[in-house]
DNA sequence: CTAAAAGATACTAGAGTGGTATCATTATGT
DNA sequence: ACATAATGATACCACTCTAGTATCTTTTAG
């Protein structure tokens, strides 16, 4: 899948963080994003390992927006929840065929992968914010 | 996964038939292409029961190919081995968020989704018999 | 010192993919 | 008629991935 719910999450908790401008914990991003407690805080963990959010433990502790939302772009959330895209391999985990270079089929392939790949690199938070006002404050799954 | 293994073995199967130009076994395609055989046996049932060969019992038996390759496009064996491609909902069975026409994420999401349609809806097996002449004829796994 | 937070880590359930196995059915050739 | 060679139908298995849960430890505010 090109998205699954843990870049989603990911996605919706980075764009909390950016609109509320202060320290939230998992509770509240659990409260208001209504997203699985323990999910949610594996979500943060993983978020805070890689520099996008920085923790504060204790009372009153939570987690704090890093980057700016146009530094955040949604391939680089794919990568880290969803493993490494490595181009023309991978990114929709195709097997196909081993003469990469000769097959017709697996060059196909590889240009929708690609474009894929640019269209994904493009996008980031900010956008995301800004495109769609809906995004992340409902859901039903 | 854009394609998995059942469709690539399909394809294969389909471009044996139609370079053989005569019926073929699945002990044959199972032997030329190196698949395994009950896999290619399930693989070629459901590419009878859908009309792309026709199938005869018995000793000397096999399966013909139905259509011209020029009338075997890539997204029908997608459909048919890996379920229907919805457009803006399954393709990559993407599931972000309840509020598509507003969402700025889906709307992304849905261009890459009908750039891929688009390009596997034009694809059919003749120019995969074509284009690529190693295709089906050597694989690792 | 207590409680509230995150860190680390292990575990579980369900679905999908790839593949196997078995028995029934049909047709061929002698 | 009969043995055999083929497909039809169907059930099952192993592995991986996604989504989610649970538990125990560590840190820190008041």
């Amino acid at each position: 899948m090109l998205i699954t719910r843990s870049t989603d999450y990911a996605v919706r908790a980075l764009k909390y963080l950016a609109e509320k401008g202060k320290e939230a914990s998992a509770a509240e991003l659990t409260q208001k994003l209504k997203i699985p407690r323990a999910f949610m805080r594996k979500i943060m963990q993983l978020l805070g390992k890689n520099g996008f959010v920085e923790s504060r433990k204790g009372p009153g502790g939570g987690f704090l927006l890093l980057k700016k939302p146009e530094e955040i772009f949604l391939i680089e959330l794919i990568k880290l929840f969803q493993g490494q895209v490595c181009l023309n391999e991978c990114v929709f985990k195709k097997k196909v065929c081993v003469n990469k270079s000769s097959c017709f089929l697996s060059k196909k392939l590889g240009e929708i992968e690609e474009y894929a790949y640019l269209v994904l690199s493009r996008i980031n938070l900010k956008e995301i914010m800004e495109g769609g006002r809906s995004y992340g404050e409902t859901q039903n799954n």
